[in-house]
DNA sequence: TACTATTTAATTTTT
DNA sequence: TTAAATAGTA
């Protein structure tokens, strides 16, 4: 045998443990940064190397793409193998292989068309018009909800038990007639990729026979994000001889509201009794302190398998927690600290800004444009979902499948060609009588049945399409989409939007030019390349298109941030309502949700973690006095260093002195506040919280019978003034100030 | 058909 | 507040 030492020298023994199962089931419980991916690619590695294992018997499944390409890369540089007989892809890339290899077998054309969630919306909508229903009353939003939660239970539309709610009578009913939309026009969505290649597996046993007898070993990235739907498959794919090897953390299920089911995880051992299972729980991410802190406050979490971090490392620097007036106050705290992290030598990239929703986000990029510090905003719109995007892969679309309604009326009237909606009505009228394409009916009614002027202008249109078959015949897959934007002057037309939007969309529209360039590249033979594209486009979101890489530092959602690390961690908006969000507060399975997020976003962080919340914060264009999140308060405070605002403004000199953590003594804490507006904030601040009742709102008190609390309200003067206090244990009271001998600290 | 006023709702997101 | 969707107007 060769000299595998290499394979194990750099793991500890846990790792080495998980690498050198022996081949069966294996379930590695993997906490934040314990080497979960190091094991995956060790484990794929052994498997080929020791138990002699062919690529081509190997099949690994991650969530993203991201990943996929981050693991075979590694396999690759780990082992000289060949890794396209290997493989590695995302679920919905590898069912997607599937369909297209049996695509008879599965029920579907041969050029199936991948649908990424907003063409859905728009075929849904279609459907549920079709069906002469109200779109205010039946959101196509809520429609695609439905058939996609089905759908990734692994249910069709006459499966769904008729419990006589008609409303949900409806819904199935919509759900059937978009089954039979995108049957007849051969359109498969996200989940339907997934439910077809299961379906595909169940009903063909010889083709699953030939699946189970080649994929020997499954190994799952991320198990604690599969779907009843992804786990059933991976059994049905495993059968009785494969091995599964799923690597996991349910301290980081943070998509339940999208199907993930954490109880995959403990099913796993039930299912596979002979599963060996691993723990990683040493951490090589993070100092001791943010692990400590990390571990407190996921223990507040039940039905847990149950991990505890720990590290070689040293405790490290306290974390910072700083209470804000307001999210501007917030801001210009986080702000300085980024310019001191700066100054002392760091880089911006190492800085991860971080929020429960996107919304946050605004008030920290105003700050950093007016600091002159680069940053980049992950999330929002990728590159093969913006419209413009969208409508010149439209186009392209058109001309490889002329019967491709979603694309025909993307595209009819953009840029506008004087086809209103009343024209397109008539078509799709024609197109539903006759039982054909809206292509069709444009071709038909252009010769006559329509007004002399519109029937012009869709005759133009026909023209269009027929001359750009006809120039891209031979060219090759860049020339054809620089032909489409030539010919359809989508360049014109989306340069015309003001400011820097239309500057943006022509260079997206460049850049898709290159895409197809780069793309084309690295095709093989066999595929068309138009399609191969198309496909690409709806599969990838093209993550890393466009925009190049600077010293930025980075703003994203706590969700998004799963899976990164950074030196320094900003972890904001602590308050309860935003984080835990208020639609998950009363819910317990929700809220231990959003502590595992906030579990996530601290274990983000590699050296420096600062958390911050604001006593009062705008939210929907509303003041609000908010209460410090729960989650603050389960971290122990032996391992916060609280960072105080410099003045005091609000409280009112007969609460000052004394043992009032608020007292503002310390004056320094300059440096991170931008003075404009910091200052004319304060004045207001002070103006407005200068409550009668003297006792400031978010204050913390003591109350001898009901226990801690938090001031939320306050109303009325003197002696009759009245404050409501949220107790953490019974619940809010008003009680009036007075009697009720509150202890400020 | 395109622009403007009004209404409405308001996590999180990959494929 | 604000962004998006819808309704109304030039």
């Amino acid at each position: 045998m060769d000299d595998v030492s290499f394979l194990l020298e750099s793991l500890n023994d846990h790792q080495r443990e998980a690498v050198t199962l022996p081949p069966q089931h294996g379930l590695v419980l993997a906490g934040a940064g314990s080497g979960k991916t190091r094991v995956l690619v060790h484990r794929l590695a052994w498997l080929i190397k020791v138990e002699q294992v062919s690529p081509y018997s190997v099949l690994a499944v991650t969530f993203t793409n991201k990943a996929a390409a981050e693991m075979r890369a590694r396999i690759e540089k780990l082992l000289e193998v060949n890794t396209r007989s290997l493989w590695i892809g995302t679920f919905h890339g590898i069912a997607h292989r599937l369909l297209r290899l049996h695509y008879e077998e599965a029920g579907l054309p041969k050029a199936f068309q991948v649908l990424d969630s907003q063409d859905q919306k728009r075929a849904v909508d279609r459907v549920i018009k079709s069906l002469d229903l109200d779109t205010k009353q039946w959101p196509p939003r809520e429609a695609q909800g439905f058939i996609n939660r089905h759908k990734d239970e692994g249910t069709r539309p006459e499966n769904i038990a008729d419990d006589g709610d008609p409303n949900r009578r409806q819904m199935v009913r919509i759900f059937s007639a978009y089954e039979q939309y995108c049957q007849q026009r051969g359109l498969v969505d996200f989940a339907e990729l997934l439910l077809r290649a299961h379906e595909l597996c169940r009903d063909n046993p010889d083709l699953l026979q030939h699946y189970r007898q080649r994929f020997r070993h499954i190994l799952v990235d991320e198990f604690q994000d599969t779907n009843s739907l992804q786990y059933g498959w991976l059994r049905l794919l495993a059968g009785d001889s494969g091995k599964l090897f799923a690597v996991g953390d349910d301290d980081q299920s943070i998509y339940g509201w999208r199907g993930a089911k954490v109880e995959n995880l403990h099913q796993f051992s039930r299912d596979f009794r002979d599963a060996h299972t691993v723990r990683l729980e040493q951490n090589y991410r993070s100092t001791g302190t943010i692990l400590k802190a990390a571990n407190a406050l996921i223990a507040n979490n039940s039905e847990r398998l149950g991990k505890e971090l720990w590290t070689a490392d040293s405790d490290g620097l306290p974390i910072t927690s700083y209470t804000a007036f307001n999210e501007y106050d917030e801001a210009d705290f986080v702000i300085g600290r980024i310019k001191r992290w700066v100054d002392e030598g760091g880089k911006r990239s190492e800085i991860g800004l971080l929020y429960r929703s996107n919304a946050q986000s605004r008030v920290f990029e105003e700050n950093l444009i007016a600091n002159s510090l680069p940053y980049r905003v992950y999330g929002g719109l990728r590159f093969f979902e913006r419209a413009e995007i969208k409508t010149a892969l439209g186009y392209m679309r058109l001309l490889q499948h002329r019967a491709d309604d979603v694309s025909f009326e993307r595209v009819i009237n953009l840029p506008t060609r004087g086809i209103g909606d009343k024209t397109v009505e008539q078509m799709r009228q024609y197109a539903r009588a006759e039982g054909g394409s809206l292509w069709l009916a444009a071709t038909r009614l252009a010769d006559g049945g329509l007004t002399a002027r519109a029937g012009n202008a869709v005759k133009t249109f026909v023209r269009l399409m027929t001359d750009l078959t006809e120039r891209c015949k031979d060219k090759e897959l860049h020339e054809q989409v620089q032909l489409v934007l030539d010919a359809t002057q989508l360049i014109e037309h989306y340069g015309k939007e003001k400011g820097e939007a239309g500057e943006t969309r022509i260079e997206n529209l460049k850049e898709l030019v290159s895409a197809a360039k780069a793309f084309a590249y690295e095709q093989s033979e066999d595929e068309d390349p138009l399609e191969a594209f198309l496909t690409h486009a709806a599969l990838e979101s093209g993550e890393g298109q466009g925009d190049a890489w600077e010293d930025c530092v980075q703003l994203m959602t706590l969700h998004s941030a799963k899976g990164l690390e950074f030196p320094l961690v900003f972890l904001t908006g602590l308050e309860d309502g935003l984080f835990p969000h208020q639609r998950s507060v009363n819910d317990g399975r929700k809220l231990e949700e959003e502590r595992r997020l906030c579990y996530v976003g601290v274990t983000r962080a590699m050296k420096e973690l600062c958390i911050s919340h604001a006593e009062r914060r705008r939210l929907h264009g509303q003041e609000n006095y908010c209460v410090p999140s729960r989650f603050l308060r389960e971290l122990p405070s032996e391992l916060l260093e609280e960072v105080r605002p410099r003045i005091n403004v609000s409280r009112p000199a007969s609460y000052g002195g004394g043992n009032s953590s608020y007292g503002g003594s310390n004056g320094g804490q300059s440096g991170y506040q931008s003075p404009q507006l910091g200052g004319r904030r304060r004045d207001r601040a002070l103006k407005d919280d200068d409550a009668n009742t003297g006792l400031k709102l978010g204050a913390r008190v003591l109350h001898a019978k009901f226990g801690e609390g938090t001031v939320v309200n306050h109303e009325g003067n003197g002696a009759g003034a009245r404050v409501q206090v949220n107790f953490d244990d019974v619940g809010s009271k008003w009680m009036v100030l007075a009697y009720a001998k509150l202890q400020v600290f």
